[in-house]
DNA sequence: AGAAAGTTTCCTGCTT
DNA sequence: CAAGCAGGAAACTTTC
């Protein structure tokens, strides 16, 4: 991809750009306040109720191997962790088994689900996992914390670790084989976490069993919704947290019969790019997506179309809106977020003065090499951290504390007021 | 294609 | 002396 001659930056030093960064910050907070973490809820109450009385969680489930960061190293059995950050909010882990036959997990935290509790007592855990190429697509399931576990734990993630750690130990003991083309692995965790009448068992896919691209809509499985709405949700960067999943498990055919209305009712404004895009596979088949930029376009326009300023599409504008799965793209968005999440914070920052938004970098080399890895830059050092950050000083981000080590946020800094969260 | 924004990299000088 | 801070300069990457 050509790139630009180097320009220099010289509107850093002119002021100019300073009032731009200002006023555009501003404009996105607006966005940001209103936006994809309003109203995480996505099961119906009779939805929830269900799973309230379904969901057994043993307390034997180790959740102790966890610290505050899941993926930590794992002592004995099972094999070693390993996380990654892919695009967008997708956190991915992989287990190694001992046989070294390597089994990947890739677990979609929905957004939203994970940030906040809903009530006190019972942290809804909201996610869907599909796994690498050996097993065919996991349904989704929604965990609703039983009383007696979530008195104990300090957040829904902690209660996400446990549920995961029993999931990861069934397949690292063999539920199902490794290498196969499909298998019936998840019985265990589907007779644990989730119902039958919500979410029942996919078909099986075979070899024979054809991808939901090449089938049409209409003659789409549960399965191929599934798949689909899975897609849709990585490929535009949805917010899933809005979308009730209990009203997409149906076949295609009565997907294709949906209404707008409904599209919006079931996924709430993603709903209607959802809706948008349906119909357009309908029209055009899967061409619609052949030409990736033409179609972000359409959807774009969609977006605007229906004024939806503060949807999940649009939130890939707004990187700060994404707090609980640390994807913010800026630096200062970044540190304020690890500030905001003790489970991925393990001591790297602390707050000296929580009100005033003061704050200490306790491990720098730490927080170095954990921005390096976000930015996929191995190379980064805290020296070039703390320039970056040094640069905020000019735009109000930060402002200056004279202490070594200790940074303070500014007046253009949002977020990270404890009663503005 | 080009501009803007936000870093990243390198540097010198200074302070703790 | 090491680590950190301050800030200039330029390069680089991503987004629009």
């Amino acid at each position: 991809m050509p790139h630009p001659a180097p320009s220099c930056p010289s509107s850093l030093h002119t002021g100019k750009r300073e009032d731009d960064v200002m006023h555009k910050s501003a404009a996105q907070e607006g966005a940001c306040r209103t936006g994809a973490w309003a109203g995480s809820r996505s099961c119906p109450p009779a939805c929830r109720n269900q799973h309230s009385q379904q969901t057994q969680i043993p307390q034997s489930s180790g959740t102790q191997e966890f610290s505050a960061c899941l993926p930590s190293p794992r002592a004995g059995g099972g094999g070693s962790w390993a996380q990654r950050q892919d695009k967008g909010k997708l956190s991915a882990w992989e287990s190694h088994s001992p046989s070294e036959e390597r089994v990947t997990l890739y677990v979609t935290v929905i957004k939203g689900a994970v940030h906040k509790p809903e009530k006190p007592n019972g942290p809804v855990c909201r996610c869907y996992l599909y796994t690498g190429l050996q097993v065919p697509l996991f349904p989704l399931f929604t965990v609703l914390a039983a009383p007696a576990f979530s008195g104990h734990r300090t957040s829904s993630l902690d209660l996400l670790s446990a549920v995961l750690t029993m999931m990861l130990d069934s397949v690292t003991h063999s539920t199902f084989l490794p290498n196969a083309s499909f298998c019936d692995p998840l019985m265990s965790w589907t007779d644990l976490f989730s119902s039958e009448e919500y979410y029942p068992a996919f078909e099986h896919q075979t070899a024979g069993d054809p991808y939901w691209t090449s089938v049409h809509p209409e003659y789409w499985t549960k399965r191929h919704v599934w798949e689909w709405l899975q897609f849709c949700c990585e490929q535009y960067r949805l917010d899933a947290s809005g979308i009730s999943f209990c009203h997409f498990n149906v076949s295609g055919l009565q997907l294709c019969s949906m209404t707008q209305e409904e599209f919006r009712e079931a996924a709430g404004v993603c709903g209607e790019y959802l809706y948008f895009i349906l119909q357009n596979i309908r029209a055009q088949g899967y061409s619609f997506f052949n030409d990736t930029e033409e179609t972000k376009a359409a959807i774009r326009d969609c977006a605007d179309s229906n004024c939806l300023k503060t949807s999940g599409i649009k939130g890939q504008d707004c990187p700060s809106h994404s707090r609980a799965s640390l994807q913010s793209s800026h630096l200062w968005e970044f540190v304020r977020d690890l500030l905001l999440s003790p489970e991925e914070n393990c001591g790297i920052l602390e707050w000296e003065d929580r009100e005033q938004g003061i704050f200490r970098v306790v491990k720098s080399e730490a927080l170095a090499k954990m921005w390096g890895q976000r930015k996929k830059n191995d190379r980064m050092t805290y020296e070039k951290l703390s320039r970056a950050l040094r640069y905020y000083y000019k735009t109000g981000i930060l402002e200056r504390v004279d202490r070594r080590l200790v940074y303070k946020f500014g007046k253009n800094a949002h977020g990270w007021q404890e009663d503005k969260l």
